[in-house]
DNA sequence: CACCTACTACTGCATCTTGCAGTATCAATA
DNA sequence: TATTGATACTGCAAGATGCAGTAGTAGGTG
């Protein structure tokens, strides 16, 4: 059992789905926290029903099957068992900051292009969060009697696209000052930020 | 070629490394960016060899082999075309965020364990690049004149973590009015809460 | 001087995960 | 009637991880 098998199994104890509803709800729901492919979210179902702590069924459509599960007792067992376990440190993976870290190989337009990029791929993220909420509060919310766990769950994405997009900001502005990409090393504005990073400040407030 | 193998090409551009070193110096550059195995880390420069982008020579100290890498200059055309690819949407995965969602599975302690653990992992790694960023003030860089583009990486890292943290206590403030973490839904809490986000306004600064 | 520990320096293997291609049905619209 | 887009998956190759295992070296202790 993997943290996605638990994902996968918490979202079956909701209410029983096909194959397909449960890798569509489990891309909607989960997208923010727990991003995993469509073909991984396919297969654990099927792991679930191996270890018994899933049923399924077969259901008909004129010509076509569906899969159906349903969490068992044993399943549900699993899910509270894990809930006593370590959580896992984030694992975070941007490619904009590893572009960053070696834009001396690329110019500065080079540079502006990778954080349009980062700007762009969060605003995408940034305004379908908002949208959302906006279906909430219009009693949107496919389980209401959720939507407290939904709501403070969303006001951390929020949080966090807010600040890579202030951050953005606050580089692009840095990055002007620069006159190349290479070589600059500790000019009296890295200086500058880098005691404020050691005293542990905010540069972005300042 | 996968993003990793330009991360490791990157770093092999900056100087040879034995596989050993540039291991883990991956491991503490990249952590933050484009955090890998040290497996993989280990795997990566093979495939580079093989495919014209780096050399490799062994050194003997003693009774032991070390593998040298170099990168090639077909290594260094390869690593200027990736600057103009698109860069890679930003991949996030946080499983007290997983654990928040079905958090009514559990108790408000099991909850507040959660993010007690969250503010451990994501201190331990804050601790450490506000340390980093002491020892860069003692120009303690390894390569000095990359130091303004550590830096402008250690500020996203530092806004990151201080919002996190943030947004834990203000998490724990909103845990603490549940009485009970199932059956909430929309609480006067939530629906205030909600429309602020509809407006993509920060809760936060309330 | 032998012993122990911690670090150096990797490799193999099972398992997890992804991306892509492929297959086929069904419903709505033009 | 044809076509598009959504439904409903599966197989396979390749990427990535975790863990165990192997073995040499340097430094300090008793």
């Amino acid at each position: 059992m993997t943290t996605s098998s638990y994902a996968i199994l918490a979202i079956l104890d909701l209410k029983p789905w096909t194959g397909y509803e449960l890798t569509h709800q489990a891309q909607r729901s989960l997208r923010y926290a727990w991003p995993k492919s469509e073909r991984l979210l396919y297969s654990e179902p099927k792991k679930l029903v191996e270890l018994g702590y899933a049923t399924t069924h077969k259901e008909q459509t004129g010509n076509r099957t569906r899969n159906v599960y349903e969490i068992t007792d044993t399943g549900r067992d699993a899910l509270s068992e894990w809930t006593g376990t370590r959580t896992q440190p984030p694992h975070m993976e941007v490619e904009a900051l590893l572009r960053l870290l070696f834009a001396d190989h690329g110019s500065t337009e080079d540079l502006h292009r990778v954080l349009d990029e980062l700007q762009s791929d969060i605003g995408e993220h940034h305004e379908s969060i908002v949208e959302l909420m906006g279906t909430y509060l219009n009693g949107g919310h496919p389980f209401p009697e959720r939507t407290h766990l939904s709501v403070l769950f969303a006001t951390f994405q929020i949080e966090m696209f807010k600040s890579i997009e202030r951050w953005i900001d606050f580089a692009r502005d840095e990055i002007d000052q620069w006159p190349d990409t290479e070589n600059l090393g500790m000019t009296q504005r890295t200086e500058a930020l880098t005691r404020s990073l050691a005293h542990d400040e905010s540069p972005l407030d300042i």
